[in-house]
DNA sequence: ATCTGAGATTGATAATTCTCAATGTGCCAA
DNA sequence: TTGGCACATTGAGAATTATCAATCTCAGAT
């Protein structure tokens, strides 16, 4: 993992400021003064697929926040199995663990070239007591965190396999960053550790959605076109 | 459901500074000087089994700890049944969606009967705004969440239904009131809609587990004793 | 061009879980 | 006491999913 480039205070908080997804994430209320308070770099650089955002290991000193791409949040089992917990996506924040001076919970393991922001955990404290807007932010990204998650559950591990596959589909269509009508197609044993199923289950109903024409490929063998009434009505009925 | 005392403002604030649990929850930090800052009536009562806390569609106004006993939240799906999302126990809290001035995500409903603390969202925003040791806590607090849901979903959403069960008998054994080596043991159904297996399957489940003693009725037809060397034998191997 | 390795796909069979249906059990109220 | 009711349990067969194993595909590496 190489950082593409250390920037100076004065350089981050300008990089910040001006950033064209701000109002997706933490910063989005903050004004000039707070800026100004800005002492430690924030960096901001991409990794390519299967590098790791952060893991259980590293010391939990900063919070990421997700500018494009997808990482998946990663739960190791005592025999070798995994099982994701979460999909970050745009917007999203990983690693907030770090704020409760707590070990980070997850390997974050990219699935897609993601462009990332790190900031430093103490200048998050710090604005966090000099700004009252970004406190208001950060509760609400908890919020959404936990959210996120129960809309999980609900969705992601109930059903048939089917089901679960055309309700994954459709959660990753949502701001599939290819457009409307296109989902990234995960590979099949990462599906089977999100929805609890096999490998070869998922490989199975992947694979014969395409034979009948509900989700075709694309150039870009990660991105499919999905027939979305289809699969809503797999996810509903069935 | 009927509040047991509408307490003053002194009389709910000296109830917070005296409470057994304090420590447990939001108000743990909270000096001398803190509490004379509550405003606004903080009530204390108790709900019986199948009482509903909140849900939907309640004016999202308040906030919840647990004091003592048990409580499922509920996500009803579009054909009546329905998926338990997360369960609440001691010290933890309930509703936080409403900091957010959101509607409440769930239904809460009581599974064991529950010693609640509701405490109003005004007041919350008052004590952050203003004492920077609640808002400390609620920070932590919302980090649990968050990662009880990550448990929940990588313990008990993996595996045979019979793991399942045995991850959940160990989890419900973590902090029953009875004491250790006992466990809630919650109605089939609620089982099943926790695991994401159906009544039935939840059913033979537990009544095998009796048949081979792994579990044993007590007095109390709601609490059962567990053999833990053996539950934990089940949920990992298998 | 051939080799190679990592995924993906497919098949056959076993195991698990669901579904539909019947029965059992205990508690409460008339 | 006697129904009645809400759960829990059990059975049998169908459907789904896991397991084990064999190919297949395709992009890189040699």
């Amino acid at each position: 993992m190489k950082l593409a480039l250390i920037n100076s205070a004065w350089e981050s908080a300008e990089k910040c400021r001006n950033c064209e997804i701000r109002n997706l994430v933490l910063f989005a209320d903050l004004t000039q003064e707070d800026f100004n308070l800005i002492h430690l770099p924030i960096d901001d650089y991409d990794l390519e697929v299967g590098e790791t955002l952060y893991n259980e290991s590293m010391p939990p000193k900063f919070i990421f926040t997700i500018r494009s791409g997808m990482v998946k949040l990663v739960h190791w089992l005592p025999n070798g199995n995994y099982r994701i917990v979460r999909l970050l996506r745009q917007g999203d924040v990983g690693g907030m663990e770090a704020l409760n001076a707590t070990p980070y919970l997850h390997q974050a393991i990219v699935l897609q070239k993601t462009s990332i922001c790190r900031i430093p955990v103490e200048e998050i404290e710090r604005l966090n007591r000099e700004s009252p807007r970004l406190h208001k932010r950060l509760t609400s990204r908890w919020q959404k965190a936990v959210s996120d998650a129960d809309i999980w559950l609900a969705h992601l591990t109930v059903g048939s396999a089917k089901k679960r596959v055309a309700n994954l589909l459709l959660y990753l269509e949502k701001n599939c960053e290819q457009g409307l009508g296109k989902s990234l197609l995960l590979g099949r044993e990462d599906i089977g550790a999100l929805l609890g199923i096999t490998t070869e289950t998922a490989s199975r109903i992947i694979a014969e959605y395409k034979r009948f024409g509900v989700i075709r490929q694309t150039s870009d063998p990660l991105v499919v076109d999905i027939d979305k009434p289809e699969l809503q009505q797999i996810a509903e009925n069935d």
